[in-house]
RNA sequence: GGCCCCAUCGUCUAGUCAGGUCUAGGACAUCAGGUUUUCAUCCUGAGAACAGGGGUUCGAAUCCCCUUGGGGUCACCA
């Protein structure tokens, strides 16, 4: 495969810098990077790892599940991260709330094939803690979207794993004891605030053009009374003491360095009033149990990563490497939603996508080949991706090229494949047998976009069809008189000939038309819609073939009947 | 509205990091031809973009700044 060095970007955006570097000046006592975010000196290395700056937090251990990426000197190049293919051990973390969305599978598709490349493990979580929106049969249809789509995890709640359970609303006490632990260290609080009083506020912080979040109530509360209370079983929730002063930065793989003034992060509610957590204490906690080296998720999150990154600090542990995917884009541009776009997994089988045609262009919509080629495997595409070329536009869902796509995995499939798996997704029409579905296939393939047309493209095959209209047996230049003539002729000739096959019909249609003088769609089309009732059929020769003698002879008795009017 | 992200044909994008090879390449779609019995496949061709303005430079799609536009987010949802 052709390699190519092509990053996208500045250089800075690309570099990831753990520890200091020789642009970090000392300021009151700690570090503080005087690069630009964008980095007006463009040969500035670029993000830094940990912060440097922030109200005090103690900067953060330099080992865990980066230490493998053997860093000798203070800054990473990009080489480092081009060429880091250690074992990566990345998740998703889908929420049981309702149909297997395509964004899962997008996201899904570039953390298991980094995973993949890198010989490490992709692991699924589910992440159940809204107990309000929570459907049972929701994560039943998450495992067979994605056994579907052929994509399999190495540790899940289905199949267990070293860190189990991977459901979330089972792994509650684990959550609480960070929270404790976090409230201990004073970077949690508990909070009192009724939910009333909280929306009260949100609508006055609204009126006043404020900004929008916790007024800091119950930040100050004193301990014993805060414990008091919580014991006494008043109800509360655990929210994040964000600083209140300095910036919380992180580099996003794909993006570079993303800095937030503190004084923008909200202190973020970590546990519920019913216990259960929120995502942000769940998904970090979880992910630094599971040993997680890369949380590549959807580019909705990248706005509450600070908040992550606080909790990652809070909890004394190494960050992760963030990699942020653009959005899933509605033809308005924005994020892509069921009102505006087909979401759900279940209905892209429905309509007969290929699995393949399915990732392919899921793949297209976040990253593109080295070599030009667009239609492809996922094995070529585990040989080509790699995740810091995913780009960062947003992309729009184009149902137009998934269609297009789709018909070219089709015309991929050898006959036997594409019968198998007409099959197994249940496009055959009732009764169909096996021998019947792999004659009319190869008719029928270069015709086909969705697996779901099939039964109707095959009709005229497997059934008697509606007979034709009689206005759609006399082609354009012909007449009533010229159709039946011709129809008249076809049956003469096919009623005789033996053996009945390709050639012979062929050659039996030609000499109609020779002794007629007649253009060939003074033929065939009446013949076309005498056998198929409809207008885009395959080949005719083949069609008369596949049908049979008798079936045409009745057909064409039949066809004559309607231009004749009597029936 | 605050904050954050993003910005090349209608759409997906290559090119941007290391400025010149870019009169900007490919794909889908569109249009026009060809093959053809219809539809489709296949083949050939055409039109179609660097959001705007400054700057740096001999030279900017590429680097910097501003503007504009789009999106995301501001929940005891994820």
């Amino acid at each position: 495969m052709a390699h190519r060095a092509r990053p996208r970007g500045p250089l800075s955006h690309r570099l990831e810098g753990f520890g200091r570097c020789r642009w970090c000046q000392p300021d009151g006592g700690r570090f503080r990077c005087r690069s630009l975010h964008r980095g007006a000196d463009s040969s500035h290395p670029g993000g830094h790892q940990f912060r440097h700056q922030d109200s005090g937090r103690p900067g953060q251990p330099r080992d865990g599940p980066f230490r493998s990426l053997g860093r000798s000197s203070a800054c990473r190049s990009k080489g480092d991260l081009v060429m880091n293919r250690s074992p990566a051990r990345v998740r998703i973390a889908p929420s049981p709330t309702g149909d297997p969305h395509v964004g899962t599978a997008y996201v899904a598709l570039f953390n298991w094939t980094h995973a993949r490349q890198t010989g490490g493990q992709f692991l699924l979580r589910i992440d159940d803690t809204d107990r309000t929106r929570y459907q049972a049969e929701s994560e039943d249809k998450i495992y067979r979207a994605l056994h579907w789509l052929g994509i399999d995890w190495d540790e899940g709640p289905d199949k267990g794993g070293p860190h189990q359970p991977y459901r979330q609303s089972e792994r509650c006490d684990l959550y609480q004891q960070r929270a404790t632990q976090m409230i201990e260290s004073g970077s949690a609080y508990r909070c009192f605030c009724s939910q009333d009083r909280l929306s009260q506020l949100r609508e006055q912080q609204k009126q006043d053009k404020a900004r929008l979040g916790y007024d800091g109530t119950c930040r100050d509360l004193d301990t014993e009374e805060s414990s008091a209370r919580a014991a006494a079983g008043e109800a509360h929730v655990v929210r994040l003491r964000t600083p209140e002063d300095g910036e919380t930065r992180f580099t996003d793989q794909i993006r570079g360095e993303i800095v937030v003034d503190n004084c923008e992060i909200d202190d973020q509610v970590l546990v519920k009033t019913d216990g259960y957590p929120t995502y942000h204490l769940a998904n970090v906690v979880d992910d630094i149990e599971f040993g997680i080296t890369h949380v590549l998720r959807a580019e909705e999150w990248l706005i509450s990563t600070p908040k992550h990154v606080l909790i990652y600090a809070a909890l004394e542990q190494p960050l992760p490497l963030f990699i942020h995917v653009p959005l899933l884009r509605n033809v308005d541009k924005s994020k892509i939603s069921k009102r505006k776009n087909p979401v759900s997994l279940e209905w892209f089988r429905e309509q007969g996508f290929l699995r393949e045609a399915l990732l392919n262009f899921l793949a297209l919509m976040g990253w593109s080949p080295p070599d030009e080629e667009e239609v492809f495997d996922l094995q070529r595409f585990e040989e080509a991706f790699r995740i810091e070329d995913i780009s960062t536009g947003a992309p729009v869902f184009d149902m137009v090229k998934l269609d297009w796509l789709n018909g070219m995995h089709i015309r991929r499939l050898d006959p036997g494949a594409l019968a198998d798996r007409l099959e197994q997704e249940g496009f055959l029409p009732e009764g169909a047998s096996r021998h019947q579905v792999e004659q009319i296939l190869p008719l029928v393939t270069e015709r086909m976009v969705r697996l779901c047309e099939f039964t109707d493209r095959t009709r005229w095959f497997f059934t008697e069809p509606e007979p034709p209209a009689r206005e759609d047996l006399i082609p354009k230049k012909g007449t009533a008189e010229s159709s039946n003539e011709a129809l008249q002729a076809a049956a003469r000739g096919l009623a005789e000939l033996k053996p009945f096959d390709k050639s012979s019909i062929e050659s039996c249609l030609n000499s109609i038309l020779e002794s007629n003088q007649w253009k060939k769609p003074l033929l065939f089309m009446p013949l076309r819609f005498a056998l198929t009732s409809r207008k885009d059929s395959p080949e005719l020769i083949d069609v008369i073939e596949v049908l049979g003698q008798d079936t045409v002879l009745s057909r064409l008795d039949r066809a004559i009947s309607v231009l004749a009017g009597t029936q």
